[in-house]
Order: C-alpha cells, then sequence, then structure tokens
DNA sequence: CCCCCCCC
C-alpha cells in the first residue's frame, strides 16, 4: 500500500500555517516522564512528511489510547484531523495532535527527510512570542478548517483578556497592541470575527498549553465538575475553597478557587457550562488526589475572570482516561482513576456510622466487570447509593474513583467522583456488546479476593493453614475470611445462656434465685429471661481445623433448630437435645469468620468468630474451585 | 493555601 504524505506541510505548520489535516509518517514515539506524576503520561511523537521531521509533536492526552493499544506505532501514517500549535519559552513550536486517524503502516521510513527549521524557516517573519504563549499570527494563509470555529467571544470575554499583550516592540505582524492575542490562532486564524457588538480578541489558549511560566492566558472550557464549598483549619492556616474540573478539546485541568474567589466565582460556576477563564496560578498538580490527566493544576488568584461562553456545543463534555480492572491490582492503593464496566451485581443499601463523627452514611456495593475478565467491588455513597438501580446490568463509568486495598483491590466513589450509567461513549457500547454475548455467562475473577457470587461483601477465601501462615487476626484491626468447611465437633456444655428478654439486650442476666433474672447492663430485674446461645464449634476444612464461636442464628443453622426450642428441649429432654448436637456434626457450609487478637486471663490467643455461614451450593463452589485451579494453571 | 470522603 502507498502512501502519499503531505510534503512541506511540516514546514508550513512551523511557519504558522495551518494545512489542513496533513498526511504525516510517525517515526517514533517516546514516553514523557512528567515531573513527580504517576498517574499522567504524555507521548512525544517524531513526525515526517517526508521531507522534513517535527521532533516536538505531542499527542493530547486523549489520544493516549492509540499508543496503549498499539494502533499507533512506530512507522504508522496517518491523517493529523484536528491539531493546535503552541509556542513555549524559547520560540520552540510545541504541536498538540488532537485527533489522530493511523491509515497504515507501510513499515518503514519513507523517504529521507530533514529537521525542520523551528524559527520561520525563511519566508514567513519570526514568530513572536504574545501574550498568549502563540506565535504564529497575522501571517498564515488558511484557517484550519476541521477545528470548529465558533464566536469565541459572544459572552463579552473581552475585558477578560486583559491587554497588555507581549512584548514591546513587538515586530508588527499586524496586530495591533491589546490584541496579540487575538491572532494567537492555536486553531487557526485570519477568520476570526468576533460576534457582532463583542469586541473580537482572538483565540483561547488550549488547556494543553497552560504552564506555570506564562500568565497570561485565556482558556475556554467546560466546567465538568464542581465541588462543595469546604473549609480547612490546619496549622498553616485555615480558610475555604471549591474545586472544578475543566475541560477544552485539548485536555483537562483542575481548577480550585480559595477564600475571597471562591466567594466570588462559587454561584458563577456551573457543571456543564463553559466559561472564558483568564489568568490564574499554575503549579504542579498533586496526581495523588485527582484522575485529571494535567500535570498542572490552576488556582484562581486576584486576577482572574471569569466569563460565560454560550456558543458551547463544540466543546467534549467529559474526558475519561479508563484503567482495565486487571490494571487495578499492579496499581497503589489510593490513587484515583476512571473506571468502566459492567454492574453485573449489586447489594441492597445499608447505613453505616462514620466512626469519626458518628454520622449515619448509606452505601452500596456493585460488582463490576470488564473485558479483562477481572471484576471488583465498588462502593457507591449517599445519595448515588440509593438511586443507583442496578438490575438491567448497565454499563458504570466512574471519573475519579479512589482505589483501596480492602479485600485485595476495591474502589470507592470520593466527593469528587462523578457516575455516569450507560454514558454515550464508544467505550460503554462496546461493553454492552461484550457483556451481553460473552460476559454475563462467563465467571469474572474478583481481585476483591474472590467476591464471587454474592452480591455485598467481598469474599477473602482463605484456608486454616493460611489463616495461621499469613498471622491473620494478629493485626490492630480484625480481618475476616471465608473458607469451606465441615462441621466436626460442637460443644453441648455452656452453648446456651439466659439472658436478658429486653428486646436487643443479650446480656447474660444473674439468677437471683428468687424467681427473678437480674440485668446489668439493662439495670434491671425481670420474672424471666430468654435463652441465647453460644456455640462453640471446631470446623474442619482440608488444610486444618479451627474452634469458633458462633452466636445465635449461626448456631441456630448449625443445630437445624431455634434456640428456643433448643432450651426448651435442654430443660425436658436431654436426649433429644443431644441427639440435635450428634446430627449437626459433619455438615459442611460456607463459613465467614473473624479473627482477632484476644487477651483472656492474661493469655493473649486468636479468636474466631463465625459471622455467618451458608450451606453448600455445590454448583458455585466448583466454579470457585474451577478458578483456583485456572489461577495455578497460571502461576 | 485543599487533598477529608466514610463501613466491613
Amino acid at each position: 500500500m502507498a502512501f502519499n504524505l503531505h510534503e512541506g506541510s511540516i514546514q508550513e505548520i512551523a511557519n504558522g500555517g495551518s494545512p489542513k489535516a496533513p498526511v504525516l509518517q510517525v517515526l517514533g514515539i517516546k514516553k514523557i516522564q512528567s515531573a513527580g506524576a504517576q498517574g499522567s503520561e504524555r507521548y512525544r511523537l517524531l513526525l515526517s512528511d517526508g521531507k522534513h521531521t517535527q521532533s516536538s509533536a505531542m499527542l493530547a492526552t486523549q489520544q493516549n489510547s492509540l499508543v496503549h493499544s498499539q494502533k499507533l506505532q512506530q512507522n504508522c501514517v496517518i491523517r493529523l484531523e484536528k491539531y493546535i500549535c503552541n509556542t513555549i519559552q524559547d520560540n520552540r513550536r510545541v504541536l498538540i495532535m488532537l485527533e489522530v486517524q493511523v491509515l497504515g503502516n507501510p513499515g518503514n521510513k519513507i523517504k529521507n527527510p530533514t529537521p525542520v527549521n523551528q524559527t520561520g524557516g525563511g519566508t514567513a517573519p519570526a514568530p513572536v512570542q504574545n501574550a498568549f504563549g502563540s506565535s504564529n499570527f497575522g501571517h498564515g494563509r488558511r484557517p484550519l478548517t476541521s477545528v470548529p470555529q465558533p464566536s469565541f467571544y459572544r459572552g463579552g470575554a473581552a475585558h477578560a483578556v486583559n491587554g497588555g499583550m507581549n512584548r514591546s516592540g513587538n515586530p508588527g505582524a499586524g496586530a495591533r497592541p491589546n490584541q496579540g492575542a487575538a491572532g494567537s490562532s492555536f486553531y487557526g486564524r485570519s477568520n476570526v470575527t468576533a460576534s457582532p457588538g463583542t469586541p473580537g480578541r482572538g483565540k483561547p489558549t488550549p488547556i494543553a498549553g497552560l504552564n506555570p511560566y506564562q500568565n497570561r492566558w485565556t482558556i475556554r472550557a467546560r466546567v465538568t465538575n464542581k465541588g462543595s464549598i469546604r473549609t480547612w483549619n490546619n496549622a498553616r492556616g485555615e480558610g475555604k475553597l471549591f474545586s472544578m474540573d475543566l475541560l477544552d478539546e485539548s485536555g483537562e485541568i483542575r481548577a480550585t478557587a480559595f477564600n475571597d474567589q471562591c466567594d466570588k466565582f462559587y454561584d458563577l460556576i456551573e457543571i456543564g457550562k463553559v466559561y472564558f477563564f483568564s489568568k490564574g496560578s499554575l503549579k504542579t498538580a498533586n496526581k495523588q488526589y485527582t484522575s485529571i490527566q494535567n500535570d498542572y493544576e490552576m488556582s484562581f488568584n486576584n486576577d482572574t475572570t471569569v466569563v460565560l461562553c454560550e456558543d458551547e456545543a463544540d466543546l467534549p463534555s467529559i474526558q475519561y482516561n479508563f484503567v482495565p480492572i486487571e490494571k487495578l491490582e499492579e496499581m497503589n492503593p489510593n490513587t484515583i482513576i476512571d473506571l468502566i464496566g459492567v454492574c453485573k451485581s449489586y447489594g441492597e443499601v445499608t447505613t453505616i456510622t462514620t466512626r469519626q463523627t458518628n454520622r449515619e452514611v448509606n452505601k452500596r456495593d456493585l460488582q463490576v466487570v470488564d473485558m479483562s475478565g477481572k471484576q471488583v467491588n465498588l462502593t457507591l455513597w449517599g445519595g448515588e447509593a440509593d438511586k443507583f438501580d442496578g438490575s438491567s446490568s448497565p454499563v458504570v463509568a466512574i471519573k475519579g474513583a479512589r482505589l483501596s486495598d480492602f479485600g485485595g483491590r476495591s474502589l470507592s466513589t470520593v466527593g469528587s467522583s462523578t457516575i455516569m450509567i450507560n454514558p454515550d461513549i464508544p467505550e460503554a457500547y462496546q461493553l454492552r456488546g461484550w457483556y451481553d454475548k460473552v460476559g454475563c455467562n462467563a465467571e469474572a475473577q474478583s481481585i476483591s479476593t474472590g467476591a464471587g457470587g454474592g452480591a455485598g461483601r467481598p469474599t477473602n477465601w482463605k484456608s486454616f493453614q493460611q489463616v495461621k501462615d499469613e498471622n491473620l487476626g494478629t493485626g490492630e484491626k480484625p480481618d475476616f475470611f471465608t473458607t469451606k468447611g465441615t462441621i466436626v465437633f460442637l460443644k453441648k456444655e455452656n452453648s446456651m445462656y439466659q439472658a436478658c428478654p429486653t428486646q436487643d439486650c443479650n446480656k447474660k442476666v444473674v439468677d437471683l434465685q428468687n424467681g427473678f433474672f437480674s440485668c446489668e447492663k439493662c439495670s434491671k430485674e425481670f420474672p424471666n429471661f430468654k435463652y441465647r446461645m453460644i456455640l462453640s464449634a471446631n470446623v474442619a476444612d482440608f488444610s486444618g481445623n479451627q474452634w469458633t464461636t458462633c452466636f445465635q442464628e449461626t448456631a441456630e443453622t448449625i443445630l437445624g433448630q431455634n434456640t428456643e426450642y433448643l432450651g426448651n428441649l435442654k430443660d425436658q429432654d436431654d436426649t433429644a437435645y443431644d441427639q440435635v448436637f450428634t446430627e449437626a456434626n459433619f455438615k459442611s457450609y460456607i463459613f465467614n469468620m473473624r479473627v482477632k487478637m484476644d487477651t483472656y486471663n492474661d493469655e493473649s490467643r486468636i479468636r474466631c468468630i463465625c459471622n455467618g455461614i451458608q450451606p453448600l451450593d455445590f454448583k458455585e463452589y466448583s466454579k470457585k474451585l474451577i478458578n483456583d485451579i485456572r489461577q495455578m494453571a497460571l502461576m
């Protein structure tokens, strides 16, 4: 297959032109390690048009998937459908590749291109850095028509663009003072006209071009997320703030407004709307707290202006950087990530009380699968938990979920997460198709340690030997595990006690021997009591055995009788009572256990409490074993 | 300048 590279287009771009959709060859792809950032990645490409090469071309982060999927490789011929050009400090021009179509790969370099002259190429005036950090205004020939050309300043953003362009003595290029930005033309230039009645100012800076070294810029961006006002009070002082995520065609950035700016802009900023943002401080982003793909983040300052832009349809509304579930296992806990998957099962809403503030909050656990064949537990909170309906196995896309190491790996939404159900994006349709055909019938391997079938709690499968080998229960917090076990012995003695008859008080009562029973907890005497069970069971699995304490419900399941009946039996028919215990032996269940170090009479030992048992579902359990075998085969 | 985000 022969490819016709658009010879001369690289020189034209270097000169400030904007040739439409040039066909170029990718001679190299290099991953750039950005400072202090583990989350963000950028690719720098060496491009050729057959005549010249251009080495400072950056792939916009939303195109990273082309590299991940290996669609874009060395020697690929591409059509550069959309791009913008940016000039950085030393007048070096950086091409940001917004949309790339891969045409094919001839497998080798075409012709013998030489590096392009970056600084003007002779035919055009030397570029001048203007207020927006751009250079190629005033001498272009052709607009970049593949990029939408809306009227950017209908919102009357004139004041938002502070004048005082660039350097004095700007060698003309036809620009008038205060209009330096006008030609700045990241998107082309000459046909940019302001809407009637609004002063023209030119094109905004792409978000991907923002950096801490230039402070005269205006971006035009959609607010894709907005946090609530939060206050802080720590050693460094106190204050309030709100954060927002901003997105344009070139990329995204997080912005925060503190104190005065917080008051000033909080009501103005609305999610989904597009604004011109002018000026602000840029600093290196701390990726620990966000999945936003930008090395920098913005703080509003005294000079920051924000002006609504009503022409907004051309801007994207969200940008995801999805991580496959299987990749989550290798990532550090507490990373903030984007996830898309199908909700295969989900639990009920439950209410928990927070440890620190004693606040009640609702939560719901979902089990989400994706095409990596893996499954992960995802916890939704508050209103998102309440309103979630998983009955149709919807596709769930989360931007900014927090990875936790609970139960291996699991995910939880946080305040800044956004949840989309069945979003209108290609990944969602692809997942839908995969799930309906394949995924719904396949047994996914959960990375939330074996959350096999049931909704709700992740399952941490351990044998009794593993519990010992891994020292479970010796930490500060209890450990939880699940095993398939068989009852080998039940201690009949002291398996029942006389408890306070008050609902929800299960405290053991003292028999006052006068027909009354005293409860210390309720500080009351009662003429009656209720029986409660505390059954010691010796449970064996293939690896060993373990004494475990079973309270009421689990004991009733094991003995196959309710406590009241058993209490009466104990008092009236000792032989029949014995028989119940004998018959309960050698039955197998799935045991959910809680292990914790316990000190009693100065002696520390691991105490194992049975939190719940389920009768063995042979089909389900066989599936788990088959998965285990598969897993072993991989090792 | 925040960065808390919950439970098991």
